[in-house]
DNA sequence: ACTCTCGGGACTTCCCGTTCAT
DNA sequence: ATGAACGGGAAGTCCCGAGAGT
């Protein structure tokens, strides 16, 4: 029943975990502390050991979620040939895939609607992981204003993931619209420099 | 007899009209029933004379708060010159004023992340809005795929106010940002016709 | 999902008569509100719209059963033949049925000993309880301080029911001695009357 | 070393002995193992170095608790004049102090209740306590069939501490009465053989 | 032997959606 | 239309048994 210094940390990383699945899948205001301890193998009574409050929860889950998310493109552009790095990143970003399982995506496209209303730790913590994504971007980004050109960039990722989610059935129309522009937009500035 | 049937209407009107504001100020799952009688001057007892459950009011101020945003981006659209058009509806969207006041702005923005999760009524309402509010910038779009890019534009748009929002004090960057990107788009396609 | 008043009148009937069974069952420590309103096919949110606080329901809880066991030992004495009353009440109380199903049976010999420490409000019901069961017997007693013989009557039902549920295997044991020595007693007491 | 071993037998002394006066006063459940290490002058961390588990405490301090009150019985029994034996015995158990110091006095009243619901060791050890009970009190009794007597009045006894416990500012009544139709049977059986 | 930690679970308070009763 | 009621469910606090670590 009790645990060791190292299973303690495991238990953390767990509950962790599956919090940053299921406030991604669900919203945070519809999961509550039980169920994300439910899914991580234990009972909601120990949660306060781990976290000062289900807000230290959340901040730390998108935390995750961002690292999680980040880690995926950076391996998408980093596996793609040369010159196609870019297109490597919006065709995973803009991928069905993503769209239908929110569990496993972009936190800014999840949560950045609920989280962008108050001032909470975890809005913070979003915003970083905005930033490091523009990093991302700008890095493989021809020309100048990089920062600008990628800031407009993440934002129409961000902007489709959500769009393609209300659109129910017409997700595909809205992921490739978005893809079909961002290409573009890669291409002539490659074209510029 | 006739005076408390059109007395009802009002009240009903006034009802999706404050929830229409509290929802996308403060995301539907923080503003309770009671909370949006309050502001609509009644007590929250005789909600379900006017609507058969919250949900049926969700997707309710979501259609009026949609049709809101979308005549005022139509008027800014037809006060500005010949050729601006977009412009002058990118540049009311993509204001600092849209991006701190969730209230009166756009829904999609402020709720597309909660309702694209689950199948609900109000999910679709907010597709509907959607669907309008491409046709709105498809109208102004010269060149083939009109539809299309006025796809990706829309997912633009929403994903900028939605990142702003995360951003806080770098909103401006983000919305500036934005803008440029779409107002050289809206050039390229005007050369390009 | 909401109530009627008479619906809401039966739920807390439900309630009580559940914890009835399962504080006599496992005690009281051992059962906790959200198992009694599990039983009850509720939930435990709305336990405190019928009860002040977990001791309130003790309490309740204890005067039910303490009127069940009355009323099916009153239907015990008032079945039997003339004269074989006290004897018909004695064999009902001190079977074997009533050791192995605590749940339905004496409230004095199933939480006596855990209600006898505090002074609750659960303690005075129960002290009722026996007071009544006393008259019970009385009622029936021949002789000159009935009172007083019913008391110890009393005294040695409970206490047979309690050893005979410590005794375990030897429970027919312990019951049948208490049953013949409490058959003596009564017919001696007829004898000199 | 051989200090240290004492000194751990000493602790492991102190520890049942505060348990056994603790849990008949307080009950099992409300008595928690720091409490009880409190008591015997350590911390709760020690705790797991003597018992196994909090159940096999209680299994002890019940064996230790039965065994001091059975020997003050017995000396009760062995200082009486002879013929006086019984109701010696009688007298001292259904006296006002037993009931009013459940700490110090028998573990069947106290814990009977609790304990006879589980299959516990302590149930068993509770068991084999009431047996040795009954042979300390059948070793006085006149006449045939002396266990099945004895049992019944171990039953009686014990019974009537609990109602004692149970009947507050009563409990003089419940105790007169009981003591005398104990000795009532006692003489009964005393002037038959 | 002591201190600290972990996980379990209970109680209570609060609030929400929904409906009843007026 | 009001106000109270009912049932659901969450957050948080507290404490317990058990064990780890020093």
């Amino acid at each position: 029943m009790r645990n060791s210094r190292a299973e303690a940390a495991q238990s953390r990383e767990r509950i962790v975990i599956a919090a940053a699945r299921m406030f991604r899948a669900d919203g945070i205001d519809a999961v509550s502390v039980g169920d994300v301890m439910k899914k991580a193998g234990m009972t909601h009574g120990g949660f306060y050991k781990h976290f000062a409050s289900k807000e230290a929860l959340v901040a730390e889950a998108c935390g995750f979620a961002l690292r999680e998310t980040r880690s995926r493109l950076r391996i998408a552009g980093e596996s793609a040939e040369k010159g196609e790095e870019l297109k490597a990143i919006v065709d995973t970003y803009l991928s069905e895939r993503h769209v239908e399982n929110p569990a496993g995506g972009c936190a800014l496209a999840a949560l950045g609607g609920e989280l962008g209303r108050a001032n909470s730790e975890a809005r913070k913590t979003l915003d970083e992981g905005r930033a490091a994504f523009i990093s991302l971007i700008a890095q493989y980004w021809k020309g100048p204003d990089a920062d600008l050109s990628a800031s407009a960039f993440v934002s129409a990722l961000v902007g489709a993931v959500i769009n393609a989610r209300i659109a129910g059935e017409d997700r595909r129309k809205v992921l490739r619209a978005a893809r079909h522009a961002l290409h573009q937009r890669i291409e002539e500035s490659q074209r510029a420099h």
